[in-house]
Order: C-alpha cells, then sequence, then structure tokens
DNA sequence: CAACAAAGTTAGTCAACTCTAACTCAGTTT
DNA sequence: AAACTGAGTTAGAGTTGACTAACTTTGTTG
C-alpha cells in the first residue's frame, strides 16, 4: 500500500483508472448502450484484457455488478463514485469555459485530467463560485453534490422534421474537431435552427442559422441534441 | 510501458513522483541546504531507501548529478524540468487566489495535486488571464517560460535589527497553518512592520502591525522574509 | 582505537495498471 | 454438424513507485 504522490491527499476516492471506468460504464448506461468489456475497452483507450480484469476489479470491490457477460451495471456505491467524478468533470469545464474563455472543444480533454486532481474543498470553491451552475457548456447536466440526477437526452436533430424550429440545449463533447467545426457554424448550446432536408443516401442535413444555410453531415447532427420549439410559429 | 490513464496525455513530462523530486532538490538547493537522500525523503514523506532508488534513477535520466554522497545537484535538463513545475506550481495558486478567493493557506495543497494536471496550454491560458503575474500568494517568484530565473530570497524577518522597517516580501508556503496565524496577525506579502524586541531564550519577536503589537515565535519570525525599509523614517 | 549512530544502499515484496499471446466459449454461417 | 468469428478470459510479463528488513559505509565519540 504505498499511494501515488499524486494521488495521496485525496482519500477514499477511486483511482484516477478506477474513476474513468466507472465514468464510462455511467455514459454507457445513459446513452442505452450495452457496458460489454470490448465497448469499455473502446472507448478508454485500452486492450479488452485490460478492461476485464479491472472490471473484475470493480466488481470485487462492490462498484460493479456483472449481469451477464456482455452487460455491466454499476452498483448505488458505483453510480454514486461516478456521479462525483462526473460532477467534478463539468464543473470543471464549466470553470474553465467562464474564467478563461476556454472555448468549448478545449475543455473536455482539460478536465479529463483535472477531475482526478481536484480536491472535495476546490470543487466546492467553483461550485459557490459559478453559483451553483446547471449545466456545462456543453450542455451537460451538472450531478448534485447528492441526492438525485437525470441524464435523460433530448431528441437529436437528426430526428427533428423538416420545417421544424429547434432549440440546442446540448452538443457531446467527445469529438473536439466537431465541436470547433459546429462553433465555426454559429451551432452552441442555446442556438435556434430552423431544420430543412436531408439529403439521402448519407447526404447532409440542411438548417438554417439565423439567415445562413448549413449543411451537416450525419455524423455531426447526430451529435447536436435538442427540443423542437413548440409555441414559436 | 503502459502509461496511466492519468498521465496519457502529458506528453514528455517526468511522472508525477518524479516532478516532486525534483521541485524538492530544486527547492533545497535555492535554500542553501544540501539535498541528501535523508532530507529528500524526509521533505517528500517517502522512506529513505524509496528516495536512494528514484534518485539513481534521475540520475541515470541525466536529470541529477550526485556530487559526493550527501549532495544531489539538478543538471540543467533537471533544473529546467524542475523551473517548469515550480512555474506551474505558482501560476496555479495564484490562479485559485484571483479567480476563487482561495486563502493563501489553502492554495499550496491544491497546487501540489494539480502542477502534475495542468496542460502546457492550460497553463498559458492562466498566464496570459492573469497578465503575466511574476508572484504568486506567498511571494513566491514565478519562473518565466523559458530563460533565467532567479530564486533569491530575502532576509528573514528575524534577522532584522530592532527599530527597523521592515517589508514583507515574501512568506514561505510550507506550514498552511503558520500562514493562517499570519494572516490573523494581519500579516501578509506586502505588509509593512515595525520590528521590535526580541525576547531571550526562545520567546517572542515583538512587532507592530499598523497600531496592533504582535508577538511572533521564533518558528514564526523565520518564516517571514522581507526588507528593512530604507528611505522611510 | 573500538563502539556506536547516522546515512545510504541492496534485496525482496507488493500493488496498481497495463500489455501481448493464447486460450475458451457462444453464436453464426455454411 | 463443422467451422468460423467475435467476445471474454487467463497467463505471463513489464513498469513505476512505494514498503520493510538487513546490510554497508562513514563519521563521531568515549
Ligand atoms: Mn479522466
Ligand atoms: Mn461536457
Ligand atoms: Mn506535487
Ligand atoms: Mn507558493
Amino acid at each position: 500500500m504505498a499511494p501515488n504522490s499524486a494521488t495521496r491527499t485525496l482519500g477514499g476516492r477511486p483511482s484516477p483508472a478506477a474513476e474513468d471506468y466507472l465514468k464510462t460504464i455511467f455514459a454507457l448506461g445513459s446513452s442505452g448502450d450495452a457496458a460489454s468489456v470490448s465497448t469499455i475497452a473502446t472507448r478508454l483507450g485500452v486492450s479488452r484484457p485490460s478492461a476485464s480484469v479491472m472490471l473484475k476489479r470493480l466488481a470485487d470491490e462492490g462498484l460493479v455488478e456483472r449481469v451477464d457477460r456482455h452487460r455491466h451495471l454499476l452498483t448505488s456505491k458505483g453510480r454514486s463514485d461516478a456521479l462525483r467524478v462526473v460532477r467534478r468533470h463539468r464543473l470543471i469545464e464549466a470553470f474553465l469555459a467562464a474564467t478563461l474563455d476556454m472555448p468549448w472543444d478545449e475543455v473536455h480533454a482539460e478536465a479529463e485530467l483535472l477531475e482526478h486532481a481536484v480536491s472535495d474543498r476546490l470543487e466546492a470553491r467553483i461550485d459557490a463560485a459559478l453559483g451553483h451552475p446547471t449545466h456545462d457548456p456543453h450542455g451537460d447536466p451538472i450531478p448534485p453534490r447528492q441526492g438525485d440526477h437525470d441524464e435523460a437526452w433530448h431528441e437529436p436533430l437528426d430526428a427533428a422534421p423538416p420545417g421544424a424550429t429547434f432549440r440546442v440545449e446540448r452538443v457531446s463533447d467527445r469529438d473536439s474537431a466537431a465541436l470547433r467545426h459546429l462553433a465555426a457554424l454559429g451551432i452552441t448550446v442555446g442556438s435556434t435552427l430552423v431544420v430543412g432536408e436531408r439529403e439521402p443516401f448519407g447526404g447532409p442535413l440542411w438548417v438554417r442559422v439565423g439567415r445562413r444555410r448549413r449543411a451537416l453531415g450525419p455524423g455531426l447532427s447526430r451529435l447536436v441534441h435538442g427540443a423542437v420549439q413548440e409555441g414559436q410559429r
């Protein structure tokens, strides 16, 4: 038992690696995908045997439950640990965006490392300084320090009917090049789009942003989530 | 060769543990103390064998030079690596103090962890946002991104003659309880004190802060560094 | 000078993570 | 039914950084 100096002071937390596994299982669960060994390994960029071994360890520690060979669920302890990391991650993103004007395509990578190094005390100060924010720069909801959390996603832009007015509520932060491109098109959280034609055979979806017409490839339009505006004519 | 996920993205840097060793050797060098295996081990809170082995590793990597059995010096590569960590550490302290009003007795512990997780890009943003600060909240000089750095300490309050007017320029950040106490006495970087009597046999040094008389034990007055004011009558 | 204490090193372990290679096991295909 | 394929696991090994126990080396002191 010889904790690395980087983790020494951060008490009862899972290791950085374990935190990343928990976060990944949580994310897969929220998006409805099965948390199989392979999916987790791919998401984390580790080999399948590594993921297999780590998942067994997490199961032994009571953080993960192996439902069947292809499905892993978080136990309630595991879920609460995962939520703590997710909370830190999103608060950090919000903090960097707010205090340093860091663009939304950069904050994720920074938070990916900092989430393991930010103490509870610092987390609390960030939360307070930002006025207890509820969403990060990508529209991801920030889990409360304790209590319930709803990770439900909105509808993908993908699925919005032609002619609809669509308000962007959330954009996946996984692909930073995509985020950069969306920003260049004028699309961020809070943007309102008018949905146009979808060209066939994998062609683009046309949308109007302000008075510009923009073409979004299917890979892009799947990343943008939001709601069709009702009362708006 | 299997980098931990927490370090994966931070390229050519020494490991967090190695960075802490380099920083410690640098600090010992600046304060004139010999960087022996034991001193380093004590400072880092590791066993002597651990330090012995790590120092050999750092020497093999060309970061540390073993002058004699009791004296370790940084090579120029080692010094430049150390300066990069020290720069990150102090910028982070300044950043936390500036953006979160974090008190000077808390910033050090946070920076101790964050210094290993902050990317070059984030470091640059922090530096720019603060207007390229030259000193951290304890008055420690922030090494430039490249080029020379002068770590010279001022005179300890300890050594100031009775009757002198003393301007506080720098306070050691090692003991956070001491920092808290000094702040409670109204003593921070920039404070001006009038030095009074030093009581014998390890008794306190009396100083005037504004219109209050304060007693500083020898342990405290050794932490406070600054300069006797000349032109001031 | 001999004895002792302090400092440094070596050897042997351990724990956490990762890897590759080689296997098992299921679920398709043909 | 046999063969292939994909997913999961086991085995063996490497890296980093820590530990304790047991030296050796050096320097101080009676
Ligand atoms: Mn992470
Ligand atoms: Mn996010
Ligand atoms: Mn550190
Ligand atoms: Mn400092």
